[in-house]
DNA sequence: TCGAAACCCATTGTATCCCGTCAGATGCTG
DNA sequence: CAGCATCTGACGGGATACAATGGGTTTCGA
């Protein structure tokens, strides 16, 4: 099973006082292909110190993975215990928000500090999800690629800042 | 079989002299959504000190889950007997509650007891269910995963509470 | 008649909606 | 090809609705 639209490309866009980002137009015209919910799905993202974003349908689908595996293994009582931990930080752990009309999402307060977002959200395509970078990390985060930080660095100087 | 919306998300909420508590926004929405009931069933969490809720759509689909259950395993002879203890405790052992106009339900002396809530309730989305913690217990529990302690935390901060 | 529980109302802070502005991109026209 | 009009995406600010919570009052059963 896979998703027929990927998220692609990378954008630079402002948090304003209130925590508000506009959500990149050509991510949001990837969430409104797969399904016509206006909604994004935040998480900290397992490996690095960025959100993970992606959208209902994902999510979904995700969930139904995690059921499959506990079927399998319903009988071993570790994967039971297993199962209620992943449970929690697939759902307990993430925050589902709509975005408006213009496209804006307000970032949740657990969210930002999570993602540890400032006055910049760095937002990255993925593929079947997309990242939300505070740029200041990505830069200084040493498994990400110098190509990518190139990008990050064009974004910043598109803006003005960080030359 | 699956159900459609998933209860996702986290709050903190007070309870008051009279056991009284809000049931978060976006819980409610998604009962709602998944049926017209303004009912909530509470339970003793299975493996957690905490109580596992959720709303009269599951409850039926919990039903016919152990339904199926029994009539796969009929032939062994402790099954029967499985099936009954199992069956009181999904049915005796929980208690059904409105939730009023402005989304409060009271807490059953006994669930309060059960879950050894005082006056903070950690709500926690989990999937199909939602659970309700006393946030103390939560960051007391060796099996919960540190990232989701994290968010108690958080939850506790914003309320100026445990620094 | 008393106590508890359900119901109703009132307050506060916050988040949601709606408006307007501004800049870049596109495209049409002379 | 220059100049102008239009459109869309990003952003700021203010108005409004609603969620969370406390307190009081009525109702009903013991």
């Amino acid at each position: 099973m896979a998703l027929e639209h990927l998220f692609q490309g990378s954008a630079l866009n402002s948090v304003d006082a209130k925590g508000r980002v506009s959500v990149p137009a050509f991510l949001r015209s990837v969430i409104e292909r797969r399904g016509d919910a206006r909604m994004i799905t935040l998480a900290k993202h397992e490996a690095f110190p960025c959100l993970s974003a992606y959208d209902p349908a994902y999510a979904a689908l995700k969930h139904s993975k995690l059921e499959r595996l506990l079927e399998k293994e319903e009988t071993n009582p570790d994967s039971q215990l297993d199962y209620e931990q992943r449970n929690l930080m697939a759902f307990a752990a993430t925050e589902e928000v709509p975005y408006d009309s213009s496209g804006r999402i307000v970032l949740p307060p657990m969210m930002r500090r999570k993602g540890d977002i400032a006055d910049f959200a760095l937002f990255l395509g993925a593929g079947e999800t997309f990242q939300i970078w505070n740029p200041k990390l990505l830069l200084a985060e040493p498994r990400i690629p110098d190509d990518m930080k190139d990008i990050a660095r064009f974004r910043l100087e598109e803006r003005g800042l960080k030359l």
